[in-house]
DNA sequence: TTATTCCCTAGTAAGTCAATAGCAAAAGTG
DNA sequence: CACTTTTGCTATTGACTTACTAGGGAATAA
């Protein structure tokens, strides 16, 4: 098992194509179900920075800089000095992990950094598009259907656990 | 629009998170493309790198790499020598882009380098791991639902067609 | 005023990605 | 047997990204 936040055995298989959570999103993920957690309780409590770095044991300075990225974005407020810290500033069922991921990485699908619908293919390749859609339109569909509070209840859309419920879907495929 | 394996006016905005389609898996596809064309004649038939990569507007030398990944994965066999070349060694029905992409870029999802089952998650993001899973599920729900030959004939699943059709799968999100 | 806490810019080491160069090895042709 | 063609393989490159860290500036409360 690797370590929630710890750097020093990670990265095993340097590569990987298809989809990628990069520390920033699951970073910002944590973050942002520790400041649910608080909302719970009173929407308007505080949390400090250092306070949800310990919390999920991620480098504190990298994740001010995850948390000033969502304030930007409209997903976190925050206030400085004493007393200071973060909240969630929208209903944690409003928010969707699809926000999450593209406050923080930007475009949810790329091909060769372009987006899927602005590539185009000669030939014998002619309707390799499409299949690029589809893959981000089946990201759209699982991430924008996810909301924090979903996550943080653990109560996923009905499509979603049926995902989970296939057969094979914790196991890795065979090498 | 962008031009086909033109690198010139590429990537406009380099940050992207979710899924990333790399050069290797859309030059791939479209290697593999072309050869399902040349197999649906004779499944014998060699076809030369070099035409694969003018008939896809690729670097050769780049696609030589990937040909030799394809192959070493079994999907593909090759001839070296006057009148060699390239051509399919499965059918066309039992390859699925699935396999495309893991033979040219490894798995097709990564937490932050590792597989998503082996990240924990502390306290409050105790189920985060169920999310990035599902994740996974839904990309091999339609990469490993697709094959060449549905490419080929523009014959996709009807589950991935249905994606299609959702509104607004052809547009981006606003930003 | 002073301690606290977020805000912001820069920088950096390591790694990846996309591609190129060059030569070795095999296979067919004359 | 040369000789040409075509793939096999390794190494290298430059641009870029990722995952951080350093250090100071600005706001806020006691």
């Amino acid at each position: 098992m690797v370590q929630p936040g710890n750097a020093a055995n990670e990265r095993l298989s340097g590569k990987n194509g298809g989809v990628h959570i990069s520390a920033k999103a699951d970073y910002g993920m944590r973050a942002l179900l520790e400041l649910v957690a608080a909302y719970r309780i009173d929407p308007l409590q505080l949390i400090k920075g250092e306070a949800i770095a310990t919390a999920q044991q991620v480098p504190v300075k990298f994740l001010e800089g995850i948390l000033r990225q969502l304030r930007q974005s409209g997903i976190v407020a925050s206030q400085r000095g004493a007393e200071g810290g973060y909240r969630l500033d929208r209903d944690p069922s409003d928010v969707t992990i699809a926000d999450v991921v593209r406050a923080l990485d930007g475009p949810l699908a790329a091909v060769r950094g372009n987006r899927p619908e602005d590539v185009e293919y000669p030939g014998a390749s002619e309707h390799l598009r499409e299949v690029w859609i589809a893959v981000r339109a089946a990201m759209r569909h699982v991430l924008e259907g996810i909301s924090l509070e979903d996550v943080a209840l653990n109560k996923l859309p009905s499509d979603v656990t049926e995902l989970l419920a296939e057969p094979g879907a914790w196991q890795r495929r065979k090498p």
